[in-house]
DNA sequence: TCTTTGTGAAGCCGATCGGCTTCATATTTA
DNA sequence: TAAATATGAAGCCGATCGGCTTCACAAAGA
């Protein structure tokens, strides 16, 4: 089965799990309530993106909470790296017509 | 059909693909040759990936030049400035961190 | 102890995915 | 004009996806 954190984000619903729980630790149940679909099926998107290592769990009594691993969303930074120095240059070039047109108003 | 630029940097020859193309423009036969698949599927994610906007096409006689439309590129990172905040603050706890060590070692 | 609550696991189902093969079409070249 | 080349489209197939329902189990509370 094909496990990573493209295939993670993929999802619409685990986007917005993830989201969510960006602000602080969620309860499977807690999680559900944001969204219309069941609370097994959150759950299936929850253990996918721990399979990632996108999630940590914090058990307290019989809940158990998921929390983001932060680190992990660093991946999806670190491959936009390539292309990084390619979208500031599409930015520059941009500056330099505003400039241009700037100029050209003088 | 679900198709978002999500979906589409899920399958990692997809991704592959991009970064190939993110060098210079390629037509499909010159980029099926790094891989290990039919022409007829990188065809087919090529669809997908203009289906998504992902990329252009330059026709050049009964050549299709493909190239990487930079600016969609934009769209995952904005998407990660909502984490951003939060992996930057991660990186200050570590250098905290390292900055503690450092001086201990003094 | 019995009931409620929070959770995970298993299995079903229709839709989609990502390969493949085959075919159609347009352009170039001999 | 005929053959070779570059490409896209359609359809097949097994695997996976993302919902669902049902069930099992542990912790908390009456």
């Amino acid at each position: 089965m094909r496990r990573d954190i493209f295939q993670a984000i993929a999802d619409p619903t685990r986007r917005a799990i993830l989201v969510l729980i960006a602000v602080h630790a969620m309860t499977p149940n807690a999680i559900a309530e944001h969204f219309d679909i069941t609370r097994q099926s959150i759950s299936k998107h929850l253990r996918i993106l721990s399979e990632c290592d996108l999630l940590a769990q914090k058990q307290d009594g019989r809940e158990i909470f998921y929390e983001l691993k932060i680190d992990k969303m660093k991946e999806i930074d670190i491959w936009l790296d390539q292309f990084r120095k390619m979208m500031e240059e599409r930015f520059q070039q941009l500056d330099q017509v505003l400039f241009t047109i700037k100029n050209k108003k003088k």
